[in-house]
DNA sequence: TGTAACCGTTGTAGTTGTAGAAGGAAGTGT
DNA sequence: ACACTTCCTTCTACAACTACAACGGTTACA
């Protein structure tokens, strides 16, 4: 949107062959199983306590973030509070809403998860320094562009997530 | 591998970051949902179609492809067949196997699900020529970089792609 | 004050995918 | 002929997730 380019035919096919090698990069890396298996809980857990790290939330701001409903955001949560890596507090300007915050423990989780899905394949060790230092600001770019197209009509992405059956990625 | 570099603290950095931008920008934009609801199907069995769209596989390469186990790919596979969209027959070597193939109108919901998936984000279109042309550059080094390394000592990205997220101890 | 809306919870039901045991059919080796 | 293995299937059980309805507590508003 910055920059709209003119459209030319090797530049759609540059377009499709970078998008098909970067899903291609991330698809065939998944990690969720590792992180299940390390954490001993189902993904959408470890999910949960990740997007906790940043700060607590509502219920509500949870279930959005986890692209899933209140019933079930409330069983995820019942399990988490079990395990002491988050606490439950009532909202001081709303006693309607419960505010989740994550434990020193529940941290600690979540910090193991990031780890394991964080760690760059080692694939990107075949790329020369000026290589990654131009692929870096190229993707610098692509994420920028990615997070403004979000705010102003975005859906494409938070809409399919909604009305998606399947179980969430990541 | 084929060209190991010297690991300075930027340059791991830079790494981490990239790699971090590019699965945020995969897993963001996950359009798997959009998939199932345009092909009427759970994600697995789309999959499955997009798999057999290179030629039939017996039961046990479908298995393997779709990181299940048997039981679970006869019953897709009996789904996929009552729609019409799939056909099995004997192997002409080893008639314990069955070959499974996809039929016209699979192949034409596979390039659905396909052409959906494969539909590059807006933010792509923020970048120059010149930009693209690097980038696909590099993307394509560590396709082929990905590729070399699965053959040597792969097995990890293979093995945890299925969404496995067994926790096992519950 | 009344009422509508919102938040989280509980309950219930159904779908999808995971897992293991067992069995029939067919190939392999002795 | 025999045991052994592989391939697929059936059956059963269960875990993980989705979906909908309804309820009590709380807030916002007319």
């Amino acid at each position: 949107m910055t920059t709209p380019q003119p459209i030319t035919d090797a530049t759609r096919e540059a377009v499709d062959r970078i998008w098909a090698g970067m899903r291609s990069l991330v698809l065939s890396d998944d990690r969720r199983g590792e992180v299940s298996e390390a954490l001993g809980m189902s993904f959408i857990r470890s999910k949960a306590l990740r997007r906790l790290v940043g700060g607590p939330l509502t219920m509500r701001e949870l279930t959005e973030r986890l692209s899933t409903d209140k019933p079930y955001t409330t069983l995820v949560v019942d399990d988490l509070e079990r395990r002491g890596l988050v606490v439950r507090s009532v909202h001081p300007d709303d006693r309607r809403s419960r505010v989740v915050t994550i434990t020193e423990e529940g941290a600690a989780a979540a910090a193991r998860a990031e780890e394991i899905l964080a760690r760059p394949p080692e694939a990107m060790r075949s790329l020369a320094p000026e290589e990654l230092e131009a692929l870096d600001r190229m993707v610098g770019k692509l994420a920028e562009a990615a997070r403004t197209a979000e705010g102003t009509q975005g859906a494409g992405a938070a809409r399919a997530s909604g009305a998606g059956q399947r179980p969430g990625t990541g």
